[in-house]
DNA sequence: GTCGATTTGTTCGTATGTATC
DNA sequence: TGATACATACGAACAAATCGA
């Protein structure tokens, strides 16, 4: 009875929303300040209340993908927006977006990672357990890895935003075809070390990868 | 008649909806798991419709606030969330908080301005033009610099997320007090020039400011 | 400047699906 | 099984802002 609140079996009604309107942009290939259909046309063309519609505007506002002008009308935001969740989307992100936000992870992974060699000169760092699950694919061990060591920092925003990040990444496959760049424990071996030139090395691979 | 756009007179029903909710949270200290009231006892409470609660629920949801879960009632997520924009909040953000969001908008600009370095190297790179506005407070001139720079970027996210971060903090007046770690003028110079160690110094300037 | 049409903002009532006991 | 509590969803109505004739 593993119950996962995490997952939703059946997609709520204002979350199909986002995704259409999305899809209607994206494909419609509608750019911005370009007003859209009105609520009670969306409503209709959805076939949904228009509260339904309304609730999936709301999010896609607050993800500047949309404003709203009252008597106006809604109309597509610019500049886009930042970190759009993945249950947003109905289609796959394209893989050039995804590197994208992967160097955005990486530039999350260098904070942690120095921010964290800095600590350790006062020894007050601790890593995650080896535990067995050693057959875990490379980028699982190093996702944990920094997180770990991210969630230590007094700023949790950087390990926040990393998270985000390689949440989103995951979702979308991207490590599935990724060769990992290096040995995961002799990456690991270097931090513990607090080998700091060893580990900038590691960090170089990361980005060729 | 500058008709500004971005500036709502009136805030929305569902937006002082997620401000009073999340006054609830944080001066109730409600405990993440924590079980909100009903959105009909909300509604009666604020004296809001039920649509409007729900409108401010689906806001505060996406930002990893609450969720919703249906037929059980609505709870306080964990962890919190990452970069609440500011006009979701009534009160001001703590100042150990908007410390926390700098660093992440200097770990942003380091970014920038090194890929923009690099970039110079081919000679692709413009600034802005120094316009009659010189007597603008020096982190004015320091963020429209850093976006001009970052928008020549191939990675757009870079820009974006310091954008997010730089108005969130300029919402809240923080750059009121602060002071100015150097003169603007030297560092636009030492980034013409492309001089990447007196940049670096610059920047060191700025994270101990 | 006024009127009317359009569009978002807001409310209310009702019905339905789902979880808990 | 049934009862209760709750989120989900719908549709109609009215208010307020905008725009053009």
């Amino acid at each position: 009875m593993n119950k996962n609140y995490h997952v939703r079996a059946i997609p709520r009604m204002f979350e199909q929303v986002t995704r259409q309107i999305v899809d209607f942009i994206t494909f419609g290939k509608l750019s911005p300040n370009s007003k859209l259909p009105t609520e009670r046309q969306l409503s209709e063309s959805l076939q949904v209340s228009r509260s339904s519609i309304r609730e999936g505007l709301r999010i896609l506002e607050l993800l500047g993908y949309l404003s709203s002008r009252q008597g106006e009308g809604t109309f597509v935001s610019s500049p886009p927006s930042f970190l759009i969740p993945g249950h947003v989307l109905n289609h796959k992100i394209e893989a050039v977006e995804l590197d994208r936000y992967f160097e955005i992870a990486l530039m999350c992974v260098e904070k942690i990672v120095f921010l964290s060699l800095e600590k350790m000169k006062t020894g007050c760092i601790t890593f995650p357990m080896p535990n067995d699950g050693e057959t875990d694919p490379f980028w699982n061990k190093f996702m944990v890895l920094i997180t770990s060591l991210g969630e230590q920092l007094s700023n949790p925003y950087y390990v926040s935003l990393f998270s985000h990040t390689f949440e989103l990444l995951n979702e979308n496959g991207y490590f599935l075809a990724k060769e990992k760049p290096f040995d995961f424990s002799v990456f690991r071996d270097a931090l513990l070390a607090g080998n700091r030139g060893k580990t900038a090395d590691f960090l170089m691979l990361l980005s060729a990868a």
